[in-house]
DNA sequence: CTGAAAGCGCTAACAC
DNA sequence: GTGTTAGCGCTTTCAG
C-alpha cells in the first residue's frame, strides 16, 4: 500500500475510461453534450483513480485561483482569530481557500508576504491585526482588491471594516443608566491607544447627552487585570462615590471586580460593572459573570470577507464601514431574581 | 491610477527587455549562461512591471507547490494558535505558504477540506486540534505526507508530534518536592479527557517513586476556574491537610488560588500551587503569578512542520513523537526574597 | 550566449 | 457525441 506515487491526471482518467481528455473534461465538469453512459464511465474512472483536478492548472485558464490571502499585521491572537474564523466561514461557502500569513509586526515580513500572495495569484487579500488603530496601506495599486478587517487602513480609499466602538461604548453607558446608575466611573487602557480614547469619548458624550458626567476623568492605564485592581484603589482613595464602572476591557473589569469584592463592595448591588470584548474566559471567570460589549468579531470577519468577494466580482466598497457592537447582559449589572 | 488590470507575465517582461521568454526565464532564475548585461536588462524590465512569476504555472513543472494545508479538527483556539504559529514559522523559512482550514468538529467538512487541499496540490498536510486525544486518521494512502500536531492519530503508522504530558506532570511534582512539599493534592479536568488521566497518573507515579502518595485521590471535574474554586471547598471539607496543589490547568489553578485566599490560606506560604498550560492570562492574572507547566506548543508546531518538510523530501518519521514540556517557576511556589 | 519548441494539466473552441 | 487543437504562464531541453 503506502502512498500513491503521484496524483492522477485527467489523461489517466481519460485513458482508463477510453475517451479523449477533452471528453473527460466535459464529462467531469458537466459541460458539452455527452451520452449519459460516457459521463458515468468517466466519472467512475475518476473515482477509481481518486482523481482531483489540479487547481493550479485550472486557474491558468480561468485566471482565478479561488484563493485569498489573510495577513495579520501583528501576531495572531485573541482578536484576529474570530475575525479569521468569520472570514473563513464566508469564504468557505464560496469554495475559497485562505492563505494565512503572520506579519509579526514586521513591515519587511509583511511586504514579503504581499509579494508571495501576489505570486500565488490570490484573488484578494484581507488584512487584520490586534488593534483597531489605522495603519498604513499594505500597498496602493495592487493588482487585487484588499479589505482591512478590525484594523483599518489610513488610506480612505481602502475598504476597512471596523468595530463600531463608539456605539458599543454608548450602549454600555445606556445600559448602566437603564439599571439606574448615574455615578459612573471609567477605567480603561492606555491613552495612546485609539480604542481607549474613542470609547472614553463616546461614554462621556453619551452621559453629556443626559446632562451627566463621569464621576472622575477616565482612568487610562493598561488593559490588564492588575490595572483594574489598581484603579479601584485610586477610585476608593478619592472621595467621590460611584455606583458603576464602565471598563475598557474585560480583563480590566475582572480586576475591578476582584478588587471591589476584596474591599467589601458588592457587585452589582453597590457597584455595577460593564466590560468590553465579551471574552468568555473573563466574563465567566469573574464573580458574578460580567456584562460586556461584544464587537461581534466573527460577524465582522464575515462582513469583511463578503466585501472582498464583492470587490473581486467588480463591486468594491471603498471607505470605512463600522460594524455594530452588541451588549451582552450578565450578573455584574443585573441583580438575579431571588 | 487604480489597480493594474492584470498581472504582468514573463512574456511582457521578455518583450520589454527585447529577449525571448526562454532567455527571460533564465535571467530571472539565474540559470543558463547569459551576458550579465542581458540579465540586468531583464531584471530591470521585471522590476518595472512589478513582475511576480505565477506560482501556479511554475508548479505545473516542478510538481511542487511550496504550499501545505493545515486542518484544525475542531475550532481554532487557544491551543491550536501557538501550534499554528510555530508551524508557520518553520514553513515560512522554507518559503512555504499555509492553507488554513477549520474543520469545526465536522468530519464531513474535514473530508471536504482534505479534497480541496489535494486538488490544490499541497505538498503536505498538518492536522491539529484542541485536545491531545488520539483521533482517526484523516485518510490512509493520501498522495501527500501528513503530520499530526498536538492531537495525534490513532493510526500508529501516522506521524504525530504530541506534548509529553507525563514528563510535564512529573516535572511539576518534582518541583513541589524540591520546594519541600510532600502533602500534595491534584485537581484536574474531566476523567474522560485523556490529558486529565495521563497527568494524574504521571503525578501519582512520580510520587510513588518517592514513596509518597497524593493526599487524596485526584479530583476530576472540569477545566474551569469555577471547578478550581469548588475543589478547594472539597479539599477543605476533608480532614487531610495539604501544602500543595498540582492543577491540571491554569484556569483550575487560578480558581484554586482565589478560593484559597478567600479561605485565608496563603499562597505559596501555606499552599504551593502549580498549574498547567502556562497561559499568560491566567498565570499573570492570578495573585501571586502561577508556576506552570508549559507544553511549548510553538516549538511543537515547529517540530511538526520540520517533520513534515522532511517527509516531503522523502524522509518520513512515522510514529508518536513526544515533545518535551518545561516548567516555568513563578510566585505561587516560591516565596519571593524579602 | 540566445531563441525556438515542447510540455506541465487542464479547458474551450472547433472539427468531424 | 466525441476527438483534435490551441493556449493559459512558465521552465527546460536542444539548436543555432
Amino acid at each position: 500500500m503506502g502512498r500513491p506515487e503521484r496524483h492522477a491526471t485527467i489523461a489517466d482518467v481519460a485513458a482508463l475510461a477510453g475517451v479523449s481528455v477533452g471528453t473527460a473534461s466535459k464529462a467531469l465538469n458537466g459541460r458539452g453534450s455527452l451520452r449519459e453512459e460516457t459521463r458515468t464511465r468517466v466519472r467512475e474512472a475518476a473515482r477509481q483513480l481518486s482523481f482531483q483536478a489540479n487547481a493550479g492548472a485550472r486557474s491558468l485558464h480561468s485566471g482565478r485561483t479561488y484563493t485569498v490571502g489573510m495577513i495579520t499585521t501583528d501576531t495572531i491572537g485573541r482578536f484576529s482569530i474570530p475575525v479569521l474564523m468569520g472570514a473563513e466561514d464566508a469564504l468557505g461557502a464560496g469554495e475559497m481557500s485562505i492563505f494565512l500569513c503572520d506579519g509579526r509586526d514586521d513591515p519587511i515580513r509583511e511586504q514579503y508576504y504581499v509579494k508571495t500572495l501576489l505570486s500565488r495569484r490570490v484573488d484578494g487579500i484581507i488584512v487584520t491585526g490586534r488593534r483597531t488603530e489605522a495603519r498604513m496601506s499594505i500597498g496602493r495599486d495592487l493588482p487585487v482588491p484588499v479589505v482591512y478587517a478590525f484594523i483599518s487602513s489610513s488610506d480612505p480609499q481602502d475598504c476597512s471594516v471596523v468595530p463600531d466602538e463608539e456605539s458599543g461604548a454608548r450602549k454600555a453607558v445606556e445600559h448602566l443608566l437603564a439599571v439606574g446608575r448615574t455615578r459612573i466611573a471609567h477605567v480603561t487602557g492606555p491613552e495612546h491607544h485609539n480604542s481607549a480614547r474613542v470609547r472614553a469619548a463616546a461614554a462621556l458624550d453619551r452621559l453629556a447627552g443626559e446632562g451627566l458626567d463621569l464621576v472622575a476623568p477616565p482612568l487610562f492605564g493598561g488593559w490588564s487585570e492588575a490595572w483594574g485592581r489598581q484603579a479601584v484603589g485610586i477610585l476608593l482613595a478619592g472621595r467621590t462615590e460611584f455606583d458603576a464602572v464602565f471598563c475598557g476591557s474585560d480583563q480590566i473589569a475582572r480586576g475591578v471586580s476582584d478588587a471591589l469584592r476584596a474591599a467589601g463592595r458588592r457587585v452589582p448591588q453597590d457597584v455595577a460593572l460593564v466590560g468590553f470584548d465579551n471574552w468568555d474566559v473573563m466574563t465567566e471567570g469573574a464573580q458574578p459573570p460580567l456584562t460586556s460589549v461584544d464587537m461581534d468579531l466573527e460577524g465582522l470577519g464575515r462582513s469583511a470577507a463578503e466585501r472582498l468577494l464583492a470587490a473581486i466580482n467588480g463591486t468594491a466598497s471603498p471607505g470605512r464601514h463600522p460594524h455594530p457592537c452588541r451588549l451582552v447582559v450578565r450578573g455584574s449589572t443585573i441583580v438575579p431574581p431571588a
